[in-house]
DNA sequence: TCAATGTATCGACGTTTGTCAATATGTATG
DNA sequence: CATACATATTGACAAACGTCGATACATTGA
């Protein structure tokens, strides 16, 4: 919603705070969370990369689930979790799915494991549809 | 182990490939996850915010007990998963333990979600000591 | 409208996770 | 050694997770 400074790996003000001064709120921790969940297993890693690396950058759930070896509605349960976090982004197309990768979101996640402490604009992960 | 490349975002290769190509192993892909997976809870990222973002860049249990609002065996797990991850160092001085953030482990992050797919040194993760 | 096909949802299951109280380990200090 | 204090480990519990088979929904084409 706001935009919020994400210093994970270095102070944004000078020094001498109390261990408080900085802190992520809670709020913001619970978003970014959801999305380094949706990364935390190797099956979506392999599904992200899968989409990411098709030559038109794109894939449907039917060449997925060849590719993981998993059964379809298991894909399906995986990708929901994608888009909910907002890494990826369905669009149907005939009787296809078609599921992409939303750059502005892994460009988030740089951003708040940057050293320099940026600002992390949580803002633009809201796009995914909130999950269960 | 051996350096890989991993290409989140953007194929490395021209195109034309079918889905399996440039597809992370699988081996890979969970290494990579267990680190994703270490950040994916909003305790633990206010644990490395708080760590960060200290004036001389270290906490020890009994600041980050206190600023989390958790008992204090809640935290000395999340802390043992941040170093299984090798998102964190952990050393001991007195009777405190002390933790740093791993600047390098996040560096691998972030090259794991470029979009130019460069190269994500897997090896640099497995300083962390392996848990459970 | 019916059949075929791609995808999502549901219900179930074993496993993993986050949290805590109780207890053990380790480190200084009297 | 004994005591105090900081941290880690253990065991327990409810909640969340990954996976699947069965089934429902949606889109296309005959």
């Amino acid at each position: 919603m706001t935009t919020h400074t994400l210093p994970i790996a270095a102070p944004v003000l000078p020094c001498c705070e109390p261990v408080v001064h900085g802190e992520i709120d809670a709020a913001s921790a619970t978003v970014l969370a959801q999305v380094f969940r949706a990364l935390g297993d190797p099956t979506r890693l392999r599904l992200l990369s899968l989409i990411a690396t098709q030559p038109d950058a794109q894939a449907c759930v039917c060449d997925l689930t060849a590719a993981v070896g998993l059964k379809q509605p298991t894909v399906s349960h995986h990708m929901k979790q994608l888009v909910g976090a907002g890494l990826v982004v369905r669009e149907q197309r005939g009787k296809w799915a078609y599921y992409r990768v939303r750059e502005e979101t892994l460009e988030v996640l740089r951003d708040a494991l940057r050293p320099s402490a940026g600002e992390a604009d949580i803002s633009a992960l809201h796009e995914g549809k909130s999950m269960r």
